[in-house]
DNA sequence: GCAAAAGTGTTCAATGTACACCCATGC
DNA sequence: GCATGGGTGTACATTGAACACTTTTGC
């Protein structure tokens, strides 16, 4: 590589949401060389004003629409060759959103970019190392989820029990027991029961739930395999 | 802040070791301003030429002329407030020492810098943003300390099961049973017994025992208080 | 009345927790 | 012989895992 003065510094936000009933990651698919056409993690530079939450959150309300969504620093990236041609030096973040609030922004520029949904298990080619911030981002979504009530993230703010089970199940890459992930999950205190119920289904309806705000922190960890 | 043209980027790495029956972190005190005399975590411009982990490694190995210890990505912080009048970005490390391995190198340069122990329990005024940073980096041997086997990094290779439970109780700031402990870290397969026993002590002597190298990875959570 | 998803409890195994006494040594 | 830290086992409680049938609805 050239030596240079300066390293640059961005933000790369691995964003998650679940969308027809997949675990699915947005990516941007590049206008311009270097990695021309290939998809990469949305991302952007991080302006001198501003620190690096502020960053991710820009870049993830510049291409998605939504503010207020959890947010998380993953890890930096810095590998001096990571990057052609310049020394940059990536803060990775994972965000989850909930699909029914996005509202996909068109790529302002000159060369029009795709921005779109992927499947985390069928992903297509990558940019840079943006694989690699991929693979951490998931393996970190799913220590997470094991430990704290996260799954609501991705949900509505009303869901059924089955959602929320689908999610992990997505998220984690595994089958799980509805009646032991019912006792669990309804013993943490952290869901409250509405007297509503779905409708539209042509099967039993199934009572919604949502996620009890105080509850707040430190639970203990939940699901395993069955 | 005066704006300005780039961001600069540092690691600062949180040294910990057990030592006269502390946990202690490496502290460097600042010989100019800003934060003329207060302690800080010892941290370095990263090079061009070298990635993260070798800065972090680089910067260790200047202080205290360790090499091929435990290092571990923190976090990055970056408010554009933390550090006065120019944008610096560090990204942070947690690195943990043997301290009988430990040859603490007089700082080069101008201003005679003192370098020194400090028990984590006990610390002096710090400059910069770097209580937050040693605070999360208190929070982060914690846990890794209850899910992986990394107590040894601390601790001479040959040592006690007292002395190892006694790691333990230090970092995690609890008292712990010694059959349960000697239970469940003999029960997890990563101790070999040494046919040596301590001899120096005027009690009854105690076994030996080593890290079991081919026990990698992906253990069990450990420990809790009694 | 039947297809489809919702909902619900018990048994067993594994793990975690509490707790007290004898042992080997140096002096 | 005594002071000091080393070393050991059992009973109980909690948590996790396996597993199958009844209920409610739309058609």
């Amino acid at each position: 590589m050239i030596e240079q003065k300066t390293h640059e510094v961005t933000v790369d936000t691995v964003i998650f949401t679940i969308r027809k009933n997949n675990l699915e990651v947005l990516l941007v698919q590049r206008g311009h060389e270097p990695f021309k056409d290939k998809w990469a993690i949305p991302g952007g530079f991080v302006r001198l004003s501003e620190n690096l939450d502020e960053a991710a959150k820009r870049v993830l309300y510049e291409k998605t629409n939504v503010k207020d969504v959890y947010l998380e620093q993953l890890y930096t990236f810095g590998e001096p060759e990571r990057y052609p041609s310049a020394r940059v030096i990536t803060v990775s973040y994972v965000a989850l959103i909930r699909s029914d609030d996005i509202e996909l922004a068109a790529e302002e520029g000159l060369n029009i970019q795709q921005i779109s949904w992927h499947p985390v298990y069928k992903l297509p080619e990558l940019a840079f190392d943006h694989i690699d911030i991929l693979t951490y981002a998931i393996k970190r979504l799913r220590a997470r989820l094991e430990y704290t009530p996260i799954a609501f993230q991705l949900l509505p703010i009303k869901f059924t029990l089955t959602e929320l089970q689908r999610t992990y199940e997505l998220v984690l890459a595994t089958g799980l027991d509805k009646r032991n992930f019912r006792k669990k999950i309804t013993s943490l205190g952290i869901l409250k029961e509405y007297e509503e119920f779905t409708k539209e289904s042509s099967k039993r309806p199934a009572r919604l739930y949502g996620f009890n705000e105080d509850s707040i922190e430190g639970r203990k960890g939940l699901m395993s395999a069955s």
